[in-house]
RNA sequence: AGCGGUAUCGUCUAGGGGUCAGGAUCGCAGAUUCUCAUUCUGCUGACACGGGUUCAAAUCCCGUUACCGCCGCCA
């Protein structure tokens, strides 16, 4: 048998979509599972929608999200360049060959021509398919044609094609997810496998590429089960061998509509920039459309490669809902490496002054605000009474947890506590708040939840948050007296 | 309009001629810890509709509906 090889191809037109990332996984998956080859190749046929800064967050997301490619631009590999822009002068000679076989042909008409075939099909309330018009065109008509100075396009003649290799008008091919596709490819219309600038089309190129890079197994998104028919076509007139193919269903938005802006973030950036981890989106996504089969979801990527049968995807769309995520990302958050965890954090931390509490202690606020957490951000607010000197209170903390009689009590007496607490030992200090605790409960029958929430309330400013033993460590003995103190009336 | 695809709790999904239709998430309720958080326990919640085939249909067939995709010298 063949080698597996398998390729992702985004258009560099925008940041690496989420979509795109899946599509990648699924790809990534497959050829892990079946030991073959992943490569990565940049379709910018399309200038002006290219640019560097796409090309680069394509690679840094895909990197990201640990979806390293065996052959790619970057990393070369025996069937490049990868980036279409630089393949070029490959796609005539296939162009040329086609024409002399006879399944291609050029055509001189114009966008208005075609606009105006466009509009009487629509007009008659039919599919619009091209008159085929220049497929007879004799030597002088085309000569003439030229002399004029029109640029001929190239089609690609689908009839002539599907009469060469198939009895039937009804194309067929197997797809590896949905199974048994077909299309009466008379109804495909002669499409352009050559613009009139010299440049090939899309449906073109990617043949040419694929057959080229010798990829075996082509996983992409649904959206592309009508374009398979014509590629199929264009493989068989260049006698070149079909692949397979898989198509994945779409992700769809909470309303059922394509996922873009309006919805959020789109790209694997812009979830990482709002504190998404690349390890939950990477292990959300490849839940969309695939389950693992012993029920276990939260797994790692290479986990995810060992189960991952290709034939066991979803054929049908999916819904991208956050609760799940977010969960998810929470999950993560909590099992993750304290110090890579606190790393992944910094960002999130920027209107703070980190020097202020050192690495150590950062790492301790971390370990100690991670818990309720679904996305990096929330620790903005949740670290925010670890820093500076005062406290902002949270809306009626004031008047409930510190402006009482009973709580001034609490505050009075812990101030008094203070100066024996050991401030250099965590362990001890929850002994010691313990024993203020059941004192309160013993003394007065003030339930321990609510002498915490006094003191909490006076060094933190809320109800919630840390642990209690914690927040007195990182703040220290000064701190902890200043803030206890201005609490006191 | 045409062509293609899809249809199981709100969402992601398992299952597939005889199941109490399973799990996850969300929601709700209880329990626990100093914390309206976390964690734990429990509960609510689904086979799109209509016809067949069959002793038996959510599962197979047909139709309907809904949704998605494609109909570019975009990719």
């Amino acid at each position: 048998m063949d080698e597996i090889r398998v390729r992702i191809a985004p258009s560099p037109s925008g940041n690496l979509h989420i979509g795109t990332a899946r599509t990648a996984l699924f790809n990534y998956l497959f050829a892990k599972k079946n030991n073959g080859k992943y490569v990565l190749r940049i379709e910018d046929t399309d200038a002006e929608r290219t640019s560097q800064e796409y090309i680069d967050n394509i690679f840094d997301s895909l990197k990201a999200l640990g979806l390293n490619w065996d052959e790619g631009p970057d990393v070369g590999g025996e069937y490049g360049p990868y980036t279409q822009s630089e393949r070029f002068d490959i796609y005539p000679k296939y162009v040329q060959m086609l024409l002399d076989k006879g399944f291609a042909y050029e055509c001189f008409c114009t966008p208005e021509e075609l606009e105006a075939e466009k509009e009487l099909a629509t007009q008659n309330k039919q599919a619009y398919v091209y008159s085929k018009k220049c497929e007879n065109l004799t030597e002088e008509q085309k000569a003439k044609l030229k002399a004029e100075g029109r640029k001929p396009a190239v089609r690609f003649s689908v009839s002539k094609a599907q009469k060469a290799f198939h009895d039937s008008s009804i194309l067929h091919f197997e797809d590896l997810v949905k199974g048994d596709l077909h299309q009466d490819t008379d109804l495909i219309g002669d499409f352009v496998i050559l613009k009139s600038n010299g440049t090939p089309t899309y449906n073109f190129a990617v043949v040419i590429d694929d057959m080229l890079m010798k990829i075996s197994h082509i996983i992409r998104g649904e959206d592309h089960i009508s374009n398979t028919f014509k590629q199929i076509l264009i493989y068989e007139a260049l006698g070149a061998k079909v692949p397979r193919f898989g198509h994945l269903g779409m992700i769809l938005a909470p309303d059922r509509s394509k996922l873009s802006k309006r919805h959020g973030a789109t790209a694997v950036s812009e979830f990482v920039e709002k504190g998404y981890l690349t390890e939950a989106l990477l292990n959300f996504v490849a839940l969309l459309g695939w389950a693992p089969s012993d029920g276990v979801e939260i797994k790692s990527l290479e986990q995810i490669a060992q189960d991952f049968r290709i034939n066991e995807v979803s054929s049908s769309n999916s819904v991208f809902e956050y609760d799940k995520l977010n969960w998810m990302n929470g999950q993560y958050i909590k099992k993750m490496d304290i110090k890579e965890l606190t790393q992944k954090a910094k960002p999130f931390l920027s209107c703070y002054d980190l020097n202020e509490l050192g690495e150590e202690k950062l790492e301790k606020v971390i370990a100690a605000t991670r818990e309720p957490i679904t996305i990096l951000s929330d620790l903005t607010y949740d670290t925010a009474y670890f820093f500076g000197n005062d406290v902002q209170y949270e809306e009626g903390v004031k008047e409930k947890n510190i402006d009482t009689n009973i709580a001034q009590d609490i505050l009075k007496y812990f101030d008094s506590q203070l100066d024996s607490y050991d401030f250099d030992n965590e362990e001890k200090l929850h002994e010691q708040l313990a024993d203020f605790r059941t004192y309160f409960k013993e003394k007065f029958s003030i339930k321990p939840k609510e002498t915490m929430w006094t003191i909490r309330a006076a060094l933190t400013g809320r109800t919630r948050g840390a642990d209690m033993g914690v927040i007195l460590d990182v703040l220290g003995k000064d701190k902890v007296k200043y803030r206890i103190k201005k609490a006191i009336i």
